[in-house]
DNA sequence: AAATCGACCTGATGTAGATCAACTCAAGGT
DNA sequence: ACCTTGAGTTGATCTACATCAGGTCGATTT
């Protein structure tokens, strides 16, 4: 059971960091970005299932995807599990535990998957001083909650078919931010964890996936999802009714 | 057509407010909270339907209600207006409009209605010179992520009932932390705005609400609800099986 | 290579909630 | 007083998705 990740690039500065345009962009002088350097630890790679927080911990940290997947869950009252979220490169995640300082989500790598760790008391002080990382900080959040209302309106009024093209879309257009491809993709969860996230079982998961492939809209090997007919995925959005 | 808030108390600043320790507790003194007090727009109140922002209008400032009931909705890819929020007095909306500068959301009263208009851009200003203010407003943006994974899991995973029971004890909570009654309510929205909002029918709505009464949970008459039985509400959501 | 296990798929059947349709009731308008 | 309108309720029927029950396949263990 041998590191495989022996010649992993480990960006040394956020500065040289490939994605420090989408992470952390502050706008910031060299100066502080060398205090934010300063404070940001980069944590050897997590093993897949690897925890980076749990329910109810301590809200110490945010955290930025560097390469990887991770999935956020909580745990309601009748003990079920239910998935959050999905966070991939350049992504940042950890904003739960902020208003009760103690986590309502759990946190895990959905493979091997390296992360940023930024301890939020010090990302604050900074912010004391330099106004501009306060901003940054309000915007990140408000970006997660149109996130969140997205996926609220997403769940209240869409149909199986038009969740999971929801989300595949979704991944789609994240993994294209980082210029990776948006057509060829490789999704890290499980059926059980999508099935959970839409709010489906997963056999209907697997269901909905045979029958976008017999449709042509893309083809699916397991994990892997090459898809063929973008528009079709998108139009299932816009109108209740399908060409079948 | 006469005004019928002749007699209504209008605060005169944030610090005699009775919710002033629920919608900016900002622990600032006494000069700060002046300053405070000079940027808040205290506006006469609002019609009911009458709008406070729509979707696609800049974001300039945020709101806080005073009295009455705030629904916010926006409209997704396929022209259905999506409710995506409840809002009561001492709670704070508009934030949907801060990551793009211009709001998602269209924000209505659901009937005669007073809030406090803050705009952004001053409460920023503030926040430059009082840390303490953009921690809050951080504060109060995680609260809202909080509050939208909640309902998140609420969609997903719940049936009809459950989200049903969850939604009419969230609202007793938060009348509730007012000092009004938790036992009997007044729902200010429509059935139609309920289902909406949870994902269900008017009809699904209308009968859930018949089985509670049946039940004895509940009476119904009209917008009027009386909770008889809190425990059985709340025993439904930590239990897939309900006894009859 | 046989057995075990877990993720995924597929078919048959069941059901919660959607849809369709008819009705009641209260509020305005003329 | 009568008509209209819209919100709400209630019943009959339909259906998308859940549930249940076998399957396949590939990885891991023995």
């Amino acid at each position: 059971m041998k590191k495989i990740f022996v010649g992993f690039e480990r960006p040394l500065s956020c500065r040289t960091c490939r994605m420090n345009s989408l992470c952390l962009p502050l706008g910031l002088d060299a100066d502080d970005l060398h205090k934010l350097d300063g404070l940001i630890e980069r944590k050897k790679p997590l093993q897949p299932r690897e925890g980076v927080f749990f329910s109810g911990a301590p809200f110490t940290s945010i955290y930025a995807v560097r390469s990887g997947s991770i999935k956020s869950f909580c745990i309601d009252a009748d003990g079920r599990e239910q998935v959050t979220g999905f966070y991939f490169p350049g992504e940042i995640f950890g904003w739960d535990g902020l208003a009760d300082e103690q986590h309502q989500n759990t946190a895990i790598a959905l493979e091997t998957t390296s992360i940023c760790e930024i301890p939020y008391e010090q990302l604050d002080n900074l912010g004391n001083s330099i106004p501009s990382v306060q901003k940054y900080v309000i915007k990140l959040l408000s970006r997660e909650i149109n996130a969140d209302q997205r996926l609220i309106a997403l769940l209240a009024g869409n149909s199986a078919r038009q969740k999971l093209a929801s989300l595949l879309l979704s991944i789609s257009d994240r993994l294209a931010q980082q210029g990776l491809s948006s057509t060829r993709l490789w999704l890290p969860m499980s059926r059980g964890e999508i099935s959970n996230y839409l709010g489906l079982t997963v056999e209907t998961v697997s269901r909905v996936l045979g029958h976008f492939q017999r449709s042509k809209y893309l083809t699916v090997n397991k994990k892997e999802i090459e898809i063929l007919n973008k528009q079709a995925l998108r139009d299932l959005m816009h109108s209740a009714e399908e060409v079948e």
